[in-house]
DNA sequence: CGCGATTATCTGTTATAACAAGCATGTCCC
DNA sequence: GGGACATGCTTGTTATAACAGATAATCGCG
């Protein structure tokens, strides 16, 4: 039950802000998100900006993949699984080279195994891990795919230079030290 | 000899690059991901670090807030209530202040409405729209967590310059020209 | 008014993400 | 070589994301 107690306190007036910074270089995000205040400090609106590219990068490329029935960690998996060759890999080394996180491996490869794009086995010396290995139908479907996220990602970012594309991935790398992996 | 071969500045090549030679250029994601062979072209390899490092710092921010029985998107709504003063805001103009997307902004607020943060009330003047505004319930927890989020993303990227952050939010600006914006 | 088109939100459904507990090996150490 | 501990994956459960269709109110126009 929640108490949905009417609370005594009024909302706090957030009115006319007792100027909190410079506002004197309005910034490109503020405008999209329709802040009336300035952000409380340059680390805030990197952070924002950064998630939101991320967030509307990452959709424009989950509606390109959708009509081929695969989502991007999906897409993620097959690459990682092409790209290990023939012996395979467990679980745990997949999870480990997802771009994003994906707490439960196990199910994800399940979707794929289901679709025929992956084949799983028990491990011969060690029988505790699973090896999973990219079938031919996972090869196709990469063939059909990969062209799509290409031109995809490479049309998101054809706009920037070369020097301007190295600078931010640079800085991406530097950006991503203090954030611990993800586990 | 390096892949990145200076051709006249125009951005075109990155064609597929079959050279499974080690890379010359050991790039950072390249080595956290285990991947053996190079990048197929800077964008992906800027697309590849955008994405994971907005994962690791949104992950991070997580595990921060987890404690607070409150998620990023829901903080961030009632970020975007509290500035928006009593009068409150549609479930659409909440929508488009997110910074990322979600689809179905009526029973996000559903579940702050039940534990008593929002409270919502359809609109006097056109009843097709939905009020909500934050109560002071959902004030008070914003009180708690502001600081949490602040140090948390302040933490994240200390070690970079204001003069690195400044260039990389406006790299990131740039880059999400090429975005269709959320929808 | 009344009809259709539009807008804004809600509901139903399915798929996936997240977390925690469980089960089957494998390893180590006495 | 047998029991405690570690490892690797699976399963159960809940919450949230995503999408499509339904519902309700408003607006434009005759």
């Amino acid at each position: 039950m929640t108490p949905q107690k009417k609370s005594s306190r009024t909302p706090r007036d957030s009115g006319p802000r007792k100027n909190p910074a410079p506002a004197a270089k309005p910034s490109g995000l503020q405008a999209e998100l329709r802040q009336t205040k300035s952000f409380s400090s340059l680390h805030a609106e990197a952070f924002l900006n950064l998630v939101r590219t991320s967030a509307q990068m990452q959709h424009a490329l989950h509606l390109k993949l959708k009509p081929y029935g695969i989502t991007e960690t999906q897409y993620n998996s097959l690459r990682i699984l092409r790209g290990a060759g023939p012996h395979g890999l467990t679980c745990a080394e997949i999870g480990e080279r997802l771009v994003s996180r994906d707490p439960d491996i196990t199910r994800l490869l399940g979707r794929l195994e289901r679709e025929g794009l992956v084949r799983r086995e028990r491990g011969a010396k060690d029988r505790r891990v699973v090896l999973t290995r990219i079938t031919g139908a996972g090869l196709d479907r990469l063939k059909e795919t990969d062209p799509v996220v290409n031109s995809t990602v490479h049309g998101l970012l054809a706009h920037l230079s070369q020097a301007e594309l190295k600078t931010l991935i640079d800085l991406l790398e530097r950006a991503r030290r203090m954030a611990a992996p993800l586990k």
